[in-house]
DNA sequence: TAGATTTGTGTAATCGATTACATGATGTTA
DNA sequence: TAACATCATGTAATCGATTACACAAATCTA
């Protein structure tokens, strides 16, 4: 009925041992044409399908690499999750996704599930995991699992990465807000615990005092990345004595509040205030009023970190070296940002 | 170094037997309080964790579930797949995602990586199998392994399924419609060799013949869900003899195209012409012209068909029937098509 | 043609956890 | 105290595939 065949199944039908069949369906060279062409047509006739559990607990390899997000539906996220599935799925690896929610004690579980599961490697986006958890990362490397930190990292020795350059990202869009005539931007950050954020808001920085601009506290809000946020954020920015002319937000969702805050306060956009996002989410394009945001490649990133994670498992020397890549980001500049056509 | 510590590891640490310390783990009345208090200790010490492959393999169940979607980076498929592992993760599952990006292949060849990772069930939203392909299908049947279709379903004999009532949200949409003074409404169809599609399909019919309003061809579009097939069949339909003054798109992308493609018309909307979409992905609401839309309850979908699941798997008998469970959709009329203020 | 080599299969251990059955050590009852 | 129940633990098979080692038959060499 539930109609699982064996190696032994086969090796019963043909008088013959399991090991023989193993060996036909391995391509041995230690076996005879004739017993190789016999035993893969009754497998065939017999609907045989490997057992890979019982390959992976004897093998020690699961063929399943687990992957961690915040979330799933963003743009983002999904499509790194694609590049890394195009990656390796030809190499015979199944892709388990979990979500942290950007909780940290979900992020925790998630790492405890995929190493039960006996995952051959784990690609990340860390959430929030302060530096006192660092032992849950260091249990996956003392078990020479392999692990890629993807746009989230954190510096962890033995750990390899992949990512964009947030801070010449940062560095470039807050340049280009200057040259448009916007002299008091505002910036909306991420936790800045987190490399990426800290990286942006340095760039940003840098290019706002190499242009002899001096920061403004009152300019820099701490958001999550959802619309709310960025309309509560313009709201706080408005009631200022001296409110800005351009907002920076490292989100695009928050970008959209914004603007959409910006237009019920009867400013016009981009001629009165300019706004970036980060992220390139497909609606920054759609919108009536098309917004300028960073593109951070995620097929690619997702692609790379793939890589990354079979060159570790394919060439043991390697294993304990860190592989840092940084891709290049591309300014995508729209309508929300543009006062002065580019060239 | 590799540090994998299994009950034999313990059992030697003990001068015990495996299955003692087996016993000891699973609460297991058969043993002595000491023993058990003993083994829990060195476990926790050593950092015991269980080998879930060889568990699965000697179980038969490996506790992943396989889910298969066209792609997760709409927030429809993000949330059922949400759904699915809020319900699911708490009885122990691991979710096993798989994108077939619409592709009949790759809906094959995903049924079969899950087979082989011998998953305990699977929940698909299938993208166009063929009846000719239906044997992929039949397989996982007589494997006795739960197969439970969410939203794009496909009539099988003992195979579950949760949908909305697709026939109902497409009435009452095109009733909305025609209340709203459209008399012409045009109509974007997906696949109607798909359940959802045809369903939908019917109730946009009957509800225009329930008005005596007759059936113009030349208003039933074919189109894929994204942005560009909705700009193209707006191209189509303004080019008609007599065009219409509203469109159902059975899709929120398409529906989007479609009012970037009137508004550079110069088309009015919802004065001259009204809108609405279907699967209320969040860019509707933010849009400045927000869009109506009909949600389909993906959260509810997603949790609803992984209760299923665990209805099947734990309740023997009622494997071979078929439970079927029928959501209803909400519409969510938004300014695209709002002539008349709502009560 | 005796001895060496090659070739194809079989035997049995292994991966880690579970569990039916066996066994020995207690405790209980008449 | 003989007979028996109870309790805790050990023994060994099992899940399915792979593979080092053993071995017999076939082929080759001088």
């Amino acid at each position: 009925m539930s109609e699982k065949t064996t190696i032994y199944d086969i090796a019963k039908a043909l008088n013959i041992t399991a090991a023989t069949v193993s060996r036909a369906l391995n391509n041995n060279p230690k076996i005879s044409q004739s017993t190789r062409k016999l035993v893969l047509e009754t497998a065939n006739k017999m609907n045989y399908k490997q057992n890979k559990l019982a390959l992976a607990l004897r093998s020690g390899k699961s063929n399943n690499v687990g992957v961690i997000v915040p979330r799933i539906n963003t743009n983002f996220f999904a499509s790194v999750i694609r590049g890394i599935e195009e990656e390796l799925h030809p190499e015979g690896y199944q892709v388990i996704i979990c979500q942290t929610h950007e909780d940290e004690n979900r992020e925790i579980e998630n790492i405890n599930t995929l190493l039960n599961a006996q995952v051959d490697g784990i690609l990340m986006s860390i959430s929030n995991l302060p530096d006192e958890n660092n032992h849950y990362i260091e249990r996956v490397i003392q078990k020479n699992i392999p692990l890629i930190f993807f746009d989230r990292k954190k510096e962890i020795k033995n750990v390899s990465s992949v990512t964009i350059d947030d801070y010449m990202a940062s560095y470039q869009t807050t340049q280009h807000l200057l040259e448009q005539g916007c002299d008091k931007i505002a910036y909306f950050s991420g936790d800045r615990s987190l490399e990426i954020y800290e990286d942006r808001y340095r760039g940003y920085e840098q290019a706002l005092l190499d242009n002899n601009i001096s920061i403004n506290k009152d300019y820099i809000i701490n958001i999550k990345s959802n619309v709310v946020e960025g309309r509560d954020a313009v709201e706080k920015l408005l009631a200022l004595e001296n409110p800005p002319n351009a907002i920076f937000s490292t989100s695009d969702f928050a970008a959209l509040g914004a603007i959409q805050k910006l237009k019920e306060h009867g400013i016009k956009i981009p001629e009165d205030f300019c706004v970036f996002g980060f992220g390139n989410e497909p609606f920054t394009k759609f919108m009536e009023l098309s917004i300028s945001s960073v593109d951070q490649s995620p097929l690619e990133m997702g692609k790379t970190a793939a890589q990354v994670f079979l060159e570790k498992i394919n060439n043991k020397e390697n294993k304990k070296s860190e592989i840092q890549v940084v891709l290049m980001p591309k300014l995508l500049i729209r309508q929300s940002s543009t006062r002065i056509a580019s060239i």
